[in-house]
DNA sequence: CGCCACCTTGAGAGCGCTCCCACCCACGGA
DNA sequence: TCCGTGGGTGGGAGCGCTCTCAAGGTGGCG
């Protein structure tokens, strides 16, 4: 804990070099229209006077903020327990810091946070926000578009009866039912034919997607073959449990994300081998999870800190639009994307 | 994407309410000293028209932000693949937003970030910092130091030759050290005489500490049985062949955190049994982790979350302080807090 | 009944910045 | 020589809020 010495204001910048703060002003926003000599000279007085410009002085009157907000709704304990969304961050991070923007993240604890996240992002603070974690039917896309801040989602938002809520969605997302196709037909590939599925929990729309992409290949499969599960080591154990009782002769799981796998394969050591028995796929390609299962895991990889960049990138394209057209020309609304995965295979499967 | 309506003033409350903007700051500030059935009406008029306080304009006169920097200094992507970053986020997150202070996120990708960062918060966007994830001789604290923001770091920093950069420094830290001795004399208990230390990175205070928490036990432990090491599985694995090769009589290892300690599992798993050849201990009570291990770790567990909402709490007590007495009464400066770690003992040691 | 004290309220200044607009000063062409 | 042009500069308003201070109203007490 230090003491905080006042800080000098434009004023006191364009004392020391003589001009008036419009000067100073215009030189530190990017000297544009102003003389070399007087640039210089007041460069030099920001330098000597250690001049940093008062952001809230300055959002004041531009209303705008370099700032975005990152929404993590997220109640659970799991998210923690994988470097998902640290990766996500990451990305997110590198891209606002290369567009001089800051950060600013908004935890939630269930969904009596939601009215202080709505409040916070009505109350205009941000730029815009980038919001993460959405089970189906979630409040949190209505709340946002009711604040008005410009938004892209991480993860396709979805509606259980298949609706938007309003307006169009900006949505980064990987491709999980291609994802999850390409998994499947290389178990296929390898000839198994009774493949099962560990599916993450189903209020999400990227497992419902992987679902969607595993029945795409396995047209009519048993529905014995399909646990539902949660995405976690121990939901991965149980599932497999539970097929492995109900099929005792498949002969290949497709699981919906590594750590599910990694549960599906702490089971199956003790009773099979894999992936002469049983082959595993997984989805994520978490490496230190991946890296350090037995067998190492064959998975689909996405680049999740591509997608955090995206998002940011998406969205700050979208803010510089608003601004330069002050009267929204339809022009360029920036549209979803959609990134490709790829299959990396390792020895379980 | 959608678009911002322009929102309503304190003037437009106050003509609604029929009072003056300044009956409506004191409302919208606590309410103090203002006859209830106004305060009534301006509540009204408030929600009537959505009203939510412009921060910008409010910080420019108050001088507060009510907004806490994170600053996370690890440019090892290591850091991602653990979730003690999100645990500590998390507990800082809800003691923030009990406070109405936001969390600012600053990521660092090595130490060219640092000036970024030195700028950033010198710039008066913020009232204080969290600082993790420091390294000896970090210069990280200096230059928070000549920014002049209230700081208060997450473990100790520390300096090879033993001095403090500048001014006292306010941390809050687990009890490594007598975490590691607890460690330790729990397998001197077990009847372990040849034990093993895995280390983390020793430019680290935290495994640093670790390491002297062992030697505080094992007085004249014999070198052979300390391997370096780096706090990842990988390492982990590494020292462990590396011990075994030097020292295979050895039965008991103390690993400085869990993750290490899972990768010298699987190590031993393959040649010795656990716990009956060589008893193993880790640290930081990962549960992700140590509750899947094989057999499942005994460690040494230290509430994560709890020191993030403490760094917290510490700051915003000391922001309060400060803001309370204007010049300085030494009275109450916040000072560092090492909390306690405790034993947790389960199957492989 | 008058005076003083206290509580509530409003007026207004000003936080530090940006940006519009008017001004000034070359220039160049008529 | 005079006026028009245009780039460079400064003046000043105002962003939305807080906070000081003075004005007004009320009650208690002499």
């Amino acid at each position: 804990m230090t003491e905080t010495a006042s800080r000098p204001t434009l004023e006191a910048v364009a004392a020391r070099a003589g001009v008036s703060r419009a000067t100073v002003s215009r030189v530190v926003n990017g000297g544009e229209g102003v003389r070399e000599t007087l640039v210089e000279r007041v460069r030099r007085a920001v330098d000597e006077l250690g001049y940093v410009p008062n952001q809230a002085a300055r959002s004041l009157v531009t209303r705008r903020h370099d700032a975005v907000a990152v929404v993590i709704a997220e109640p659970e304990t799991r998210v923690f327990a994988d470097p998902f969304f640290a990766l996500q961050l990451r990305g997110i991070s590198k891209e606002l810091t290369a567009h001089d923007s800051q950060l600013v993240l908004l935890l939630t604890e269930g969904r009596e946070d939601y009215a202080r996240v709505g409040r916070y992002l009505a109350g205009g603070h941000v730029d815009g926000a980038l919001v993460f974690s959405l089970h189906l039917d979630d409040p949190l896309p209505g709340l946002i578009h009711g604040a008005g801040v410009p938004t892209v989602f991480g993860g396709r938002p979805g509606w259980s009866d298949g609706t938007r809520v309003n307006g169009p969605t900006v949505y980064v997302d990987s491709d999980n039912r291609g994802g999850a196709r390409d998994a499947v037909r290389h178990l296929v590939g390898l000839g198994r034919t009774r493949i099962a599925h560990i599916t993450g929990p189903l209020d999400q729309t990227s497992a419902v997607d992987r679902l969607d992409g595993f029945r795409d290949v396995m047209v009519d499969a048993d529905p014995r073959l399909i646990a539902e599960s949660d995405f976690t080591p121990a939901g991965g154990e149980r599932a497999m449990r539970e097929l492995l009782d109900r099929c005792p002769e498949l002969d290949a799981v497709f699981a919906a994300n590594d750590l599910s796998a990694s549960g599906a394969l702490r089971v199956l050591r003790e009773r099979r081998r894999v992936p002469e028995d049983v082959a595993v796929v997984g989805f994520d390609d978490m490496l230190p999870v991946t890296e350090q299962t037995d067998p190492p895991l064959t998975t689909v990889r996405q680049d999740i800190e591509e997608m955090g960049r995206l998002m940011a990138r998406i969205l700050l394209r979208g803010l510089e639009q608003r601004g330069r057209d002050e009267r929204g020309s339809m022009g360029g609304a920036p549209s979803s994307v959609v990134l490709p995965t790829t299959l990396v295979r390792r020895a379980s499967a």
